[in-house]
DNA sequence: CTCAGATAGACAACCTTGTTGTCGAACAAT
DNA sequence: ATTGTTCGACAACAAGGTTGTCTATCTGAG
């Protein structure tokens, strides 16, 4: 087997699509059928103050009409709701309904699931440390991945 | 910050990106402008064996006409050559060109430079740890790399 | 040898999640 | 009041995937 350096990055989409294709599949078998872990960070975003779509674009390093599209889409499901503010006559404000919030709860619940299931298999230990080199590795650029022509040479 | 289960699949997630973004830059550095990760890895795979539309197809998990996609670029971008098999009138063999062999060994030393730096900032011994703890985790059923269009920069 | 079934690849229509570019309406500030 | 910025909407498009359908070709059972 090639243990070239490619390797890791597989490992780690690797990783993280099997948490989300889990995870997905859960929530459809909780009656949540039409949404994915996307729409779950979304509304996260949503609820911690990107109450607009421009906003929620910023949030989510996106352009304001990609975030508008999954606003439509979080609102025909119900998730959310577009209400006109008052005091700026250009603004729709975004308020996560009641059923969004199940939806949280239900995908917090699944990931703390899931988190269990990986520590019972190799470890608590283990994963810790994964979590805490890996933390250590994206932590910071994570945050930094602000511009959507992002290029960087981070040394 | 609330230390939720979703957390590390969003960790997995950004260093999936940020390696994936740096190769990306990189390659466009060096020459290759029109290519991303998910490139080189169907190159990898034709050249180790999946020599035709449909079983790329089967080597990368998704559809026949999403393989004959991928490969219609690398084909325009003369990464690989299409030519008729002389004893089955269906196939279409492929063949990577040198183009396409010098693209993979600049890819794969990129990947390698970026471990290296990642060994650097976090030891050899923690970055192991993390790969064979998310090998374990993950198996060898991990070769899914499908469209990474999820966008999660969360906080 | 023949013919039913499986397989390879092509084509078309569509979905999803993004991107630009443009626009009118509403705000802000000089 | 005019100029500039921001918000949301609409249109067009790209990349990468999906079904579904089609022809040509191979293969194996009778």
């Amino acid at each position: 087997m090639p243990r070239s350096g490619a390797d890791l990055a597989l490992l780690l989409l690797g990783g993280f699509r099997v948490l989300a294709d889990q995870a997905t599949n859960e929530l459809s078998a909780r009656g949540y059928e039409d949404v994915r872990p996307v729409h779950d960070f979304a509304l996260r975003a949503i609820l911690s103050g990107a109450d607009s779509a421009s906003e929620l674009g910023r949030r989510l390093s996106v352009t304001k009409q990609a975030a508008a599209k999954t606003i439509a889409l979080l609102e025909e499901r119900s998730y959310v709701a577009r209400e006109p503010d008052a005091t700026d006559g250009r603004r729709i404000r975004l308020r996560v309904t009641d059923h969004g919030l199940a939806l949280l709860q239900e995908g917090e619940a699944i990931f703390d699931e899931l988190h269990a299931q990986w520590q019972s298999r190799v470890g608590a230990t283990a994963l810790a440390q994964v979590e805490e080199t890996l933390r250590e590795l994206v932590g910071p650029s994570a945050i930094k991945l602000d511009a959507p022509g992002w290029s960087v040479r981070d040394l």
